[in-house]
RNA sequence: GGGUGUGUAGCUCAGGUGGUUAGAGCGUACGCCUGAUAAGCGUAAGGUCGGAGGUUCGAGUCCUCCCACACCCA
């Protein structure tokens, strides 16, 4: 099996005890399950919080401003993912050299918790409208406090680190006091006003519903296409090419609804100018059809057959086609105009209005517009100043005084169909109103609780107008909420990844005014008063400087107390005749104005310089914050957005229960610990959706192994290192030197990854590199030296001071995703109470370590070595060696200048060889080449003397010194 | 239905302004070592670059359409 000249002695001394082998109490497995609680308990112990602040308090300043997650049930890996990455931002930017703090915040208010309360109380049979409000809100808020607390621990197990003991909530009273007060500069500077607005409403249940609240169920509904005529005709018609005198003043436009009691409502009829509309006349129908013969009618192209099938028309043709601009000239009447008993309700003008939410997919291309029961409708109503009408009660049915359907209702008390629908199609048709009508099975909303269909019913709400120039002293980028948040995006924010600039920005820039107010009980009031006279709101600084005191003492609360009214009007005003606003503030509100009381309040940078959270966000928490912080300070409260994708499965299926593919957080911390979710979110591409399941986790798991061996072995290398075997940077080995140029570029690389948040960057930059440059290569180069030489050698001072450098970076580098394993790596090496890698920061590197020159040079030493690889491998499998050390390479090299670079080389100390031998000799037939390596040649020659029994190499003089079966190096290690 | 994105080996990702046989790491298979050993080293296999058209001498990279997935909205 093996030749003489490899065979040691069977009485060969055993030399191993005089090697120097890694020496390290490091467990090469992690238990991290088990583990990582320990180091939670260390930090919490020595208030590492605390040091970070007081190390880092003379510099700059970095914040992050933590987006709240909802008080509301346990963490799934959506809030994990988030927090993690705030956490590499962080802690990232700590050791960049910031004071980089982070308070971490709650959202407490709102619906989903007083859901929460109101079951409980409809479990023990209580009416939660006999509850006193300031109960139902006491409920609340220890419910939200106890969500608080679970999730605060699960968020502290993932490592995030953070001020957890002094958190924001945004039921703090502070917080309360502080929302109130940002709202009443809302109010001082003139940009809330009360209107009416269109929401989803339960004429069974007579309230509002939220959309979360709301289920689609099939719904057969009454289909009717209504004529509009024309009554005005504007000049521009008469200079269109196609002018016929009085073709379209007599022609019908044409709308299609499935809701005919909107009708009565109507205030205008959409078209879509980027669609193709015809004028159509009728050559064929029956004599009692409803569209005759030699009517015409406006119809988008694409539905026009459609709707003549509808109106069994026979025969049609298409007269000519209709521009954009002569419909936008064209005012109608609406249908029940004159109509016999309508009492000139209807008597008023219906404009055609141009929307981009029309389409030719179903329908006329035409839209019936009533601002009251639609969302598009509304938009298109403020856009235009349409009239908001009042036909419909709580109850479903028509205001009692309204001509011809006054009483009817939508639906009736069960949610059965109820009378309107008939009425009005009947009286349409009566008018002469209608061309056709049918039935359609569709897509509807009904309650989740009572299961009866909704309409969609405007009541008053209280709004915040974003395109009313404010006179507030924060004009500098712009007078309205719009022009100052669009000059944020557009010029004082960066987002990343970029993308979310035209996200928010298109918003933004289509965005209606904001609706704050709330009927609800579980959150902070509109603190306001509105004259009961005149409907004008009080703006009376000192009225809003009690509110706001009192709420700092005793919450929001305060609002709803006996006597609250007269005590914040005060001596100056009639309670009598001021109304208070009971309403509730949009959660959305709460949370946009966490930078004025997690921030500004709480002595943080102001803006922020960044806000970190899912893509989701663009209209939650950014947006909301945005508009807050324009109005009330003139501009966006961050300098940097940053947001993710969400969590998919592993085969990039959403995860739900129900699939039963959900990776819980927690499940990961039993099984893997928190490093390896951490390691998981380093590894993947943030920006975009990410993919986790068992197998990606056992991946994350093997790459965490890899790296922690090289930890390992680095412990090992080091073991008893002393800065007195430190060598200089010019006298090292070149391989050295190179190890040194590779730090030198990992540095300026993670530094700019963690800058730009490229975790994933950061991390692959570092990984390839301990597997590629050290495992693969140095530490496998140098293992010789390590274990044999003589601990006064150069070589072996060099390698450690290098494992030295090394170590300090990659510990660094790393602690902010690997937070527990770092620590580990740190500690066992620099113990001590108060040692932590945390509080260090990544060191500066000597900048004569960079060598372009020498890296080129070992680049090319790389390749030649990949030739010599090859060829050992070709010996192995023809199992003419085992160990590469039984070899000895001729390396032949054609090329002069790259023969020059291998032969001033220690080729075989690079290939781990017992000897190399670099030639100009042309290479014999049958020796090993890779195609890649032109002009390299490599035949793997066995080497030539004896294995030295300590360092194994194959070597002429082993046998001739002091110590047997030695070589000239060993033998003098062994003196 | 609309808006915004994404889609490159089993997995995670690279692939400025279009240009030789599309790369890396992990995993897999095979082999070596047995002085990093429930480790370490090496070699190999593996890709219709979501699909279809088009522009071009030439497209993963540009254009059009389509498909799938996700988020937001309706």
């Amino acid at each position: 099996m093996s030749s003489d000249v490899s065979a040691p002695d069977a009485a060969a001394p055993d030399y191993k005890n005089t090697l120097f082998l890694p020496q390290t109490d490091f467990p090469m497995r992690a238990g991290l399950p088990k583990r990582e609680p320990e180091w939670l308990a260390r930090w919490e112990a020595m208030g590492l919080y605390r040091r970070l602040r007081e190390t880092a308090a003379d510099r700059p300043k970095f914040e992050l401003h933590d987006g709240p997650p909802y008080a509301n049930g346990h963490l799934h890996i959506g809030h994990a993912l988030n927090k993690i990455l705030k956490d590499f931002v962080v802690r990232s930017r700590q050791m960049l050299g910031h004071d980089s703090r982070y308070v971490p915040g709650w959202d407490c208010h709102g619906l989903p918790i007083e859901w929460k309360i109101e079951e409980q109380f409809r479990a023990r049979g209580q009416d939660k409208d006999a509850v006193p409000v300031n109960e139902l809100r006491a409920q609340c808020r220890a419910f939200a406090a106890e969500w608080v607390d679970v999730q605060r621990e699960e968020f502290k197990r993932l490592g995030i680190g953070g001020d957890w003991e002094n958190p924001y909530l945004t039921m703090d009273f502070a917080a309360e006091a502080t929302i109130a007060s940002e709202f009443m500069a809302f109010v001082m500077n003139g940009s809330l006003y009360k209107g009416s607005k269109p929401v989803m409403w339960s004429p069974v249940e007579q309230t509002a519903l939220a959309e979360a609240e709301v289920e689609y169920h099939e719904r057969q509904s009454p289909t009717i296409w209504v004529r509009f005529r024309p009554v005005t005709l504007s000049v521009d018609q008469r200079t269109s090419p196609d002018w016929r005198p009085g073709d379209l003043a007599g022609a019908d436009v044409v709308i299609w609804t499935t809701t005919p009691w909107t009708i009565p409502q109507n205030r205008a009829v959409c078209f879509n100018p980027g669609l193709s509309y015809g004028l159509y006349g009728v050559t064929e129908a029956a004599e009692d059809n409803w569209a005759r013969t030699g009517e015409t009618f406006l119809l988008a192209d694409k539905l026009a057959a459609d709707v003549f099938a509808q109106a069994r028309v026979g025969g049609y043709e298409r007269l000519r086609g209709v521009a954009a601009t002569e419909l936008e000239a064209l005012v109608c009447a609406h249908p029940l105009r004159g109509v016999e008993g309508g009492a000139g309700e209807w008597d008023y003008d219906v404009p055609l209005l141009p929307g981009d939410h029309v389409t030719d997919e179903a329908g006329t291309g035409f839209v019936h517009t009533a601002p009251s029961h639609g969302l598009d409708d509304y938009e298109i109503g403020q856009r235009f100043k349409l009239e908001m009408t009042h036909n419909v009660g709580p109850d479903g049915a028509f205001r009692a005084d309204l001509p011809l359907f006054g009483g009817l209702g939508v639906l009736d008390a069960k949610g059965k169909e109820g009378k309107a629908n008939a009425a009005v199609i009947e009286k349409l048709q009566e008018a002469g109103a209608l061309m056709a009508r049918g039935r359609l099975k569709h897509s509807y909303p009904h309650s989740w609780r009572s299961k009866a269909p909704l309409i969609y019913r405007n009541t008053p709400q209280w709004f915040i107008a974003i395109d009313r120039p404010l006179d507030d002293g924060h004009g500098e980028h712009g007078a309205t909420i719009r022009e100052r948040a669009l000059k944020s995006i557009n010029e004082l924010v960066a987002f990343t990844p970029p993308a979310g600039q035209n996200r928010l920005r298109a918003m933004i820039a289509q965005r209606p005014d904001w609706v704050v107010s709330r009927q609800r009980a579980w959150g902070v009031p509109l603190t306001c008063f509105v004259n009961r006279e005149t409907g004008e709101l009080l703006r009376d600084p000192e009225v809003n400087a009690r509110v706001a005191a009192a709420f700092r003492e005793e919450g929001a609360d305060a609002w709803f107390a006996e006597g609250a009214k007269a005590r914040f009007l005060g001596n100056a005003y009639d309670p009598e005749a001021w109304d208070q606003v009971r309403d509730i503030l949009d959660v959305w509100f709460d949370s946009g104005s966490t930078h004025a009381f997690a921030l500004r309040d709480r002595g943080g940078q102001w803006p922020a310089d960044v806000y970190l959270e899912g893509s989701d966000q663009h209209r939650g928490w950014f947006h909301s914050s945005l508009l807050q912080g324009c109005g009330t300070r003139g501009r966006a409260p961050y300098k940097a957005v940053v947001t993710h994708g969400f969590t998919l499965d592993q085969n990039g299926e959403k995860m739900s229960k129900s699939k039963g593919n959900v990776v819980a957080p927690e499940k990961v911390v039993q099984e893997y610990g928190a490093d390896i979710l951490r390691l998981w979110v380093a590894t993947a591409d943030y920006t975009d959706d990410q993919r986790l399941g068992p197998d990606i986790l056992k991946a994350a798991a093997d790459g965490y192994r890899r790296l922690r061996n090289g930890f390992r072995y680095m412990l090992g290398a080091l073991d008893g290192f002393d800065a007195a075997e430190r060598v200089a940077t010019a006298e090292m080995p070149e391989l050295e030197r190179w190890v040194l140029h590779r730090l030198a570029e990992l540095d300026a690389e993670v530094r700019a990854a963690y800058g730009a948040y490229a975790f994933q960057r950061a991390y692959a930059a570092l990984f390839n590199f301990v597997t590629g440059d050290l495992s693969a290569f140095y530490f496998d180069v140098r293992k010789d030296a390590l274990y044999c030489d003589a601990p006064d050698s150069l070589r072996r001072r060099a390698c450690r001071t290098v494992m030295d450098a090394l170590f300090a970076r990659l510990t660094t580098w790393f602690a902010p995703m690997l937070v527990f394993t770092m620590e580990e790596v740190w500690l066992s090496r620099f113990p001590g109470e108060d040692a932590s890698v945390h509080l260090e920061t990544f060191p500066e590197t000597p900048a004569d370590w960079r060598d372009d020159a020498l890296a080129a040079r070992m680049a090319q030493l790389r390749r030649v070595r990949r030739v010599g690889l090859g060829a050992l491998e070709v010996e192995r499998r023809e199992k003419r060696i085992g160990a590469a050390l039984e070899a000895a390479p001729v390396i032949h090299v054609a090329d002069a200048a790259l023969r020059e670079t291998a032969a001033s080389a220690d080729m075989a100390e690079l290939l781990i060889a017992s000897g190399a031998t670099v030639t100009d000799a042309p290479a014999p037939a049958g020796a090993f080449t890779l195609p890649e390596v032109p002009g390299v040649a490599v035949v793997a020659a066995l080497a030539e003397g004896a294995k030295c029994a300590r360092c194994w190499r194959v070597l002429r003089d082993v046998g001739r010194h002091a110590h047997p079966e030695t070589c000239e190096r060993c033998d003098a290690a062994l003196a």
